[in-house]
RNA sequence: GACCCCAUCGUCCAGAGGCCUAGGACGCUGGCCUUUCAAGCCGGUAACACGGGUUCGAAUCCCGUUGGGGUCGCCA
């Protein structure tokens, strides 16, 4: 039987590498067997999820190569493949559980949670988690109360006592005791299944066969199989893979490190480069070979050489072999795949468009947009002008790196347009009462490297999110350098 | 803190009991080539976390310690 394997992102802010990764493994599975690479987007999320972050997740995903056999745009079989359209589909097997007394309805508050986990943490207790308040509530009251109209989640009813043995693939058995498991929310109030529930429902649904995702899931799996064991499915087979690291070796994260996909375009990585690098963090050729293409990966993958180490993602080694793969390639391809993914015409629109009232001759505009390429700038030259009258160089670096820090948890300023950039920055500095010439002229140095450059939010949306915040975090970094000699 | 995972050069990967005085790649470094800089070529640097076992023999198996990571949400 050929095997179905899926890549089930959340559409929640920009496509992030550790997708990509992900992906390529099942793609690269699916292809090697003949099987089927699904693409299920779980925007289970309301608050969270958007569509503009699901198109993003097409994009990229495609832009690698790593096209899928089923999805929300493509259809298939068990469409739809989009969670938020599939609720009926998870009401109707809530009920089930229901019915079997496998779960039940929970009616405590927010607030009543809050304080019990307060409590908990203050208590220190061993296993932090619901208390089981409503757990043993009639069930027929319970349906009574529902049928009222009173707001309430339903949770799963977690067995008391015993172990679940999770089968992992590439780690041998893990065991987990089930005191340390709490009754999970499998419905949200607002009827929208919550991930555990909808990923195991959508996996035996869609006859996924291999379970191939991230180390940060590995120990919710206890509840995945429980809950197969609860319904009375047969679960898949789990491969849980290592974490992508930053240098510091924690999580990959965008405080740290650039995780967009579309980051590495438009800095020109070329996609087949970018996923031969992926492909070498956590799998290898039988041969030792390092440089392969996507094909060669499929025709020799194989999931038992997949490593379980977390390993660093080092955009040094990354930008060696792009180098190496420009070198290989004609003339008119670079050309090509400039024009394609670094200087496309809305692009160089934008930047002419800025740069006309400050060139005199056409061939002005290449130095004039030096800056709006390119990854790190030489920031040393401007380094005095980092200092502000009336501030510390503490207080510079910690209002820098705060500014970084909000851009992502502000809704507005994620989209990163004009408008919203300056949204975001004005109101930054009324929250910080910051001066917005302090401001404005920290941003300016820190991303364009000079104290002259066209209107800052203009410029910002040009440079795009990542390259700005990469920038910021160099600023940050060389202020934090040279503040410590 | 509790639970779970992981542990070979600075980093990535190879090594699935003797083939290992541990191999490849990036980085760093020396040299060659070259009008320069790159590129290319040749060479060097550098690791089995520690302690106990098992075994004739351990980087490879077991236990412990240490270290790193992940998870503990009506987020996924």
């Amino acid at each position: 039987m050929p095997p179905r394997v899926r890549i089930a992102p959340s559409p929640t802010g920009d496509p992030h590498v550790g997708t990509a990764y992900i992906a390529l493994f099942n793609f690269a599975f699916a292809r090697r067997h003949g099987g089927q690479f699904v693409l299920r987007i779980e925007d289970t999320d309301q608050e969270r999820s958007s569509r503009s972050s699901e198109t993003a997740i097409f994009e990229a995903l495609r832009w690698l190569g790593l096209d899928w056999d089923e999805g929300p745009d493509k259809g298939g079989p068990h469409a739809p493949y989009r969670q938020s359209e599939r609720l009926a589909i998870y009401a109707e097997h809530v009920e089930q559980l229901l019915a079997r007394g496998e779960a039940y309805r929970c009616f405590c508050s927010r607030e009543r949670l809050d304080a019990v986990r307060k409590a908990q943490l203050a208590a220190k207790v061993e296993h932090p988690g619901y208390d089981g308040h409503c757990r043993d509530l009639p069930p027929a009251q319970g349906a009574a109360r529902a049928a009222a109209g009173e707001a309430h989640v339903v949770r799963m009813r977690i067995p008391r006592s015993g172990d679940v043995v999770v089968h992992d693939r590439l780690r041998g058995e893990v065991r987990f005791g089930v005191e340390q498991i709490d009754d999970q929310v499998l419905m949200k109030s607002d009827g929208f299944p919550t991930y555990h529930l909808a990923n195991v429902v959508d996996d035996h649904l869609m006859g996924i066969t291999h379970v191939i995702r991230g180390e940060e899931w590995l120990t919710s799996t206890p509840k995945h199989v429980l809950l197969y064991r609860a319904f009375g499915w047969e679960p898949p087979e789990f491969y849980h893979l290592g974490l992508l690291r930053n240098a510091d070796r924690s999580k990959l994260s965008k405080r740290k490190n650039p995780v967009s996909v579309f980051h590495y375009r438009a800095l020109g990585y070329l996609p087949e480069t970018f996923l031969n690098f992926l492909a070498t963090l956590g799998f290898s050729m039988a041969d030792n070979r390092e440089r392969f293409s996507l094909a060669e990966l499929i025709a020799e993958f194989d999931l038992s050489r997949l490593s379980v180490g977390g390993p660093v993602f080092d955009p040094v080694k990354l930008a060696a072999w792009n180098g190496e793969d420009m070198r290989a390639m004609s003339v008119e391809a670079l050309v090509a795949r400039l024009q394609r993914d670094v200087l496309d015409p809305a692009r160089l629109h934008a930047i002419v468009e800025l740069g006309r009232e400050r060139v005199q001759r056409l061939d002005d505009f290449v130095p004039f947009a030096a800056f709006f390429f390119g990854g790190s700038i030489d920031l040393r030259p401007v380094l005095p002008e980092f200092t502000l009258k009336g501030r510390t160089r503490d207080e510079v670096i910690e209002i820098l790196q705060r500014f970084l820090d909000e851009i992502e948890k502000d809704k507005d300023a994620r989209s990163f347009t004009k408008e919203s950039i300056e949204g975001f920055a004005r109101g930054f500095c009324e929250r910080t009462g910051w001066k917005t010439k302090e401001i404005f002229g920290l941003l300016r140095l820190a991303v364009v490297g000079r104290t002259a450059a066209p209107p800052l939010f203009d410029t910002l949306a040009v440079c795009g999110k990542d390259r700005t915040r990469m920038r910021l975090r160099d600023a940050i970094e060389l202020l934090r350098a040279t503040a410590a000699g």
